[in-house]
DNA sequence: ATTGACTGATAATGCGTATCACCATCATGA
DNA sequence: TCATGATGGTGATACGCATTATCAGTCAAT
């Protein structure tokens, strides 16, 4: 009783080369549009072959054509962390936006290793031993939480990748970060330039590579303007920000500006002289050192913007002309400018000193 | 004066036969973990190949894997239109967060069709005679304007996939819908509630199935309670909404409430409104036949939201659901209910009629 | 008539994996 | 001793395409 509506098999090139007349060598090459001095198919042959294949209805089929030609045009995604809480997706978006606008440009499919999670929430390449981004050509790897023996490994196995974000890991890789210690000196020149001279700055509490980058260029400013900072550094988590207290002993140790590394914690820090009713950029100035989400109402903040988006699609640039060169590829390190922020949260200091 | 790292090639299953002195159809067997009463391999064979696979850092081939027939655990993700310009990304947001999480529930992997898009920004899944949606085990599409003729062929060839959003295709495919008509009868019933007898309803310019649904759903509901809607239809296209002078006409026909199917058009003629002094939900109300972005300011629209989270997951799991199973699987629909959201812009019909 | 160059192809093979049909060996029981 | 069944695999082949090497035929020049 059953249709059995005959489950049609695509049509392959032997299909057509049986009904043209000719090899499937032939049919190949038409395809392909391959032409050399060994290889000639005059062109009433190509027509007709081209038509028979027309007819059936022919595509090539992408496996068997990968398989033969040993690349697979897939790039791998690789997240350190599970890309699924809300606020980690808002962390990744803009980079994936980035990795797949350039994937689409150099016609490459997006490989996301979402199954990667163990049962214990944690993530690792080499989980149970496999190292499934073999499946990938290359693969273009974030995350905040990276596994650096991970990294190490997956280098020595001769595998292609690029890292989104410098780390710190022994022998050279290839990867894409941000200039965020130009950008921070900017950020101070700014501060410097409307006349502040005590400038509290707000680091991150835990360390990490962007975070270092920052100190460097708070450093390096400091010195360059004779800065002094001392009693107005502070380490604060970002989850909790600064406390009022910590805000009121700076404001006391004669800070007229604020430099946080994030901007929820400037955001916080608005928020705070708000409520103690500092006027900003009046009496104090705020700035960030990152930029702020989209969508956050009142005033826009001096800070910087990071090139999230273009840092994506460098990656994968960068990858896709190391799987693409015939010889080995040097990994290299590319340095992508932030665009600094003036924003309405900064004024000349009235407070002279 | 070339270090020559050696290019190592990915080992493959006759590299690990070879070292482990066994035939590659051994190691095949291992590594897919087969067992049947006609084959048979004792634990400490097994044991054996699988150390020796890891020892290489073997990983399956997933082209020749493909070829073969054999399954890559991998989930295809096709949109019929680019995921770029930023509005669409909007769109396609929910969906995409759906469907990995179900991804990652069950253990796939994610691979998203970048590059099926041609030099003209169009998309076709047979673009320049290549389908590469066959690379995956499976595949889930959406967007919204749907090549039907692809759906079909892909069906025909016998290729598994589930469609986000109900198709009118000939014959029976696998889909995730959302139930438009219910939902906008409750949005009419909310309305016909609050004493509202003059509805006037905007509906969408360019037909589409999600239209079509609701505007069945308001026909029975318009039926359901006598109402006379003499006037008070209207097209509108998305992009445009509604001019100052139709929504004075729609007035002056006797409306006391407005249902729009897009959020944006309800957004829109809440402008206007507010514009021509008409309170709501005071003198008047507004309903959307969908839900707003969540950065809008104001009060809260009455309207119903589209579990966009729960289709993604539901289309991955059918698909799943097909992949696995032994036997063929009929394709089936499943509709989702929306929710309604009573909201602010909707309140009592003030004028007797 | 022989050589050589050129034309228009084709047969054979490889890519890495999965599967089906078998086969060799050995212990057991008749 | 031979048939039987269980054990532990293997060989061959298919999957669809690209590539390499090769070949038959024709025509012109020697």
């Amino acid at each position: 009783m059953k249709d059995a509506p005959a489950p049609r098999r695509r049509p392959r090139q032997s299909d057509i080369a049986k009904l043209a007349g000719v090899s499937q060598t032939t049919v190949s090459i038409v395809i392909n549009g391959r032409e050399s001095d060994t290889i000639r198919i005059p062109p009433e042959t190509r027509q007709h072959v081209l038509e028979v294949a027309r007819s059936l209805g022919y595509v090539v089929d992408p496996v068997a054509r990968s398989l033969a030609g040993g690349m697979n045009r897939l790039i791998g995604v690789y997240t350190f962390e599970s890309l699924f809480p809300m606020d980690h997706h808002d962390f990744y978006y803009p980079f994936l936006v980035g990795i797949e606008a350039a994937a689409e440009e150099l016609g490459y499919d997006m490989l996301m290793f979402t199954s990667a999670t163990g049962s214990d929430g944690g993530r690792s390449i080499y989980r149970d031993g496999v190292n499934r981004l073999g499946l990938a050509d290359g693969c273009v790897l974030l995350g905040k939480e990276t596994n650096r023996d991970d990294i190490v490994r997956l280098r020595d196995e001769g595998f292609n990748f690029a890292l989104i974000g410098r780390r710190d890991v022994p022998g050279p890789i290839t990867y894409v970060t941000a200039d965020y210690a130009t950008a921070t000196g900017e950020v101070v020149n700014h501060l410097v330039g409307l006349g502040h001279k005590r400038i509290a700055y707000l680091t991150a509490a835990d360390p990490s590579e962007p975070s270092a980058d920052r100190d460097a260029g708070f450093q390096a400013a400091r010195s360059r303007h004779g800065l002094d900072t001392g009693g107005l550094v502070l380490s604060v988590r970002k989850e909790e920000g600064p406390s009022a207290e910590e805000v009121r002993r700076l404001l006391k140790a004669g800070a007229t500006a604020f430099i946080a590394h994030e901007s929820v914690v400037a955001l916080r820090l608005l928020d705070l002289l708000g409520g103690m009713g500092v006027d900003v950029p009046g009496a104090c100035s705020v700035a960030a050192l990152s930029d702020p989400p989209d969508d956050v109402p009142g005033p826009e903040l001096t800070c910087f913007r990071i090139p999230r988006r273009e840092m994506g699609m460098r990656a994968v640039e960068l990858l896709v002309q190391q799987l693409e060169s015939e010889e080995e590829v040097e990994p290299q390190a590319v340095v992508l400018p932030c665009a600094f922020v003036a924003g309405q949260t900064s004024g000349p200091n009235r407070k002279e000193s």
